[in-house]
DNA sequence: AAGTGGTCTAGACCACCAT
DNA sequence: TGGTGGTCTAGACCACTTA
């Protein structure tokens, strides 16, 4: 004989104890959650799935430039439907974190991809033209966070710091000087010969050597005058006016990893900034 | 004896000649274009829809503020499912043309919205407090476009313009001071008065008087020193180091229709940038 | 030819809001 | 209570890339 609670037993249900979360859909076929890296309780699904892949790119599971599973597969791992993954994934595309391509799969997004560097150099001729700058670094020093410095970066004042100064020049005259510190904490093994040799952008660099890949910059902007140093280093007289861009640099979970302050002559380059389009 | 030709007529097929699109669907029941405002061929249906919707902003159908048509009464309209017209007012939701407010419906955004007010408005207090400016008016004039002008604003050289100059003060103390030029063509009845009398924003009053939505800026910034007049309106030393920005403001199909160039005094204040978030 | 992302559909249920 | 947007599913076909 049979009993009702036996055929309990073999209906699709959960057996896991996990419940399905207020919000999704009851509709279709049972709970697939709980296989391989099943999805955390707590709203949105697809909020969840994208925490999960942010998750695996924090961890280092794909690196940048790399392929990740295509949709179908990252939806049988996450136990959902394929949209869910594709509303999830939407989101760090628009977040620039990932690049689809059309028939080849979506890569995570790297600062070496050219394509990828001005994303952050919002420095343009007077005329509207992109050109890369050349860099040379003028100085390097381990040095102690400041109170505005330890704000920014989320460290305590007078923790330990790596700054240098870069002179950056367009088509040979020189543009921009970036004073840049960040945690010694972070980035342990930067040297200065390491910063000289590096073969890339700065962020590039941070992403090869350190792992670290910078996702957001929040940068405050203000008019100054050229002192003795800024001015000699980009030929100004003195008292000059310059562009000070203070900028934070985060990386995933708003991280913050490098503070920097760049001071640009803008007689023949402007910064650029835009509103209102979907980037 | 029936022929199959005569089965033909009864398929649910196209009977008025329009053709699917390649890259739709071929699934589902016959296509629905064709009934009250169809959709036009040409890539992507959801693009078709949202151009269809922008249009409708453009005509004026729907004002800043209104409530547009429900999901299902839109995909009813075009013949589309509900998930095309979530993409395509997902996409207009990302540019600030629509806002959704779950459970009332969709909206047209509005200057005089408040929230909306501070999205061109990227002007803040050095601790990253944001305050509402004051405005006055200090210049009004009928001037004729100069060849900057021209080009920013899509008009000849020479085209008549409205030249207006505004002082902006944060707190009290003046801040910015906006020199503004739009072409006559598109306001025509705009007078000093007017102006004088608007009791809100500035776009908020072309919207309300001339139709006019702006929905997108493009600003170039740069660092310059304070001449006679711009000194004297901040209450600075001649000479002293201000923010240049020039803006250009377009409406709907990156039509430009503002040109301004403003002085910031950033004793006080920072012009604030972010990038790498979805917007 | 096989696999990937891109588009489109149809329909379910939920959370929220107004009435 | 009924309507709106928000989430989720399942599956089809397309365009594109690579082998």
């Amino acid at each position: 004989m049979i009993h009702s609670s036996d055929l309990l037993e073999f209906t699709p249900m959960d057996k896991a104890g996990n419940l399905r979360r207020s919000g999704a859909s009851q509709v279709v076929a049972g709970d697939m959650r709980g296989q391989d890296q099943g999805i955390a309780l707590g709203s949105p699904l697809y909020q969840e799935v994208k925490r999960k892949l942010i998750d695996s790119l924090r961890g280092g599971e794909w690196k940048p430039a790399d392929v990740i599973p295509s949709e179908k597969q990252l939806a049988a791992r996450y136990g959902v439907s394929i949209g869910t993954v594709r509303k999830a994934v939407d989101e760090m595309v628009a977040e620039k974190l990932l690049v689809r391509h059309q028939g080849r799969g979506t890569y995570v997004v790297s600062h070496s991809n050219q394509r990828q560097f001005f994303y952050f150099f919002r420095i343009v001729g007077a005329d509207g033209t992109r050109q890369v700058p050349s860099v040379e670094l003028l100085h390097f020093a381990r040095t102690k966070a400041d109170a505005t410095q330890a704000a920014r970066l989320g460290v305590t004042p007078g923790a330990r710091l790596i700054s240098f100064v870069n002179k950056l020049s367009i088509a040979g005259a020189p543009a921009v000087i970036d004073e840049i510190a960040v945690s010694e904490a972070l980035f342990p093994e930067l040297t200065q010969q390491s910063l000289r040799e590096r073969p890339n952008t700065i962020y590039h660099f941070y992403q090869e050597r350190f792992g670290i890949s910078v996702v957001r910059i929040e940068e405050q902007i203000s008019a100054v005058t050229a002192d003795a140093f800024h001015a000699e280093t980009l030929g100004l007289a003195q008292g000059s006016p310059l562009l000070l861009i203070r900028r934070v640099a985060y990386t995933f979970r708003d991280q913050p990893v490098e503070y920097r302050n760049s001071y640009v002559n803008t007689k023949d380059h402007v910064y650029v900034c835009e509103s209102g389009r979907a980037e």
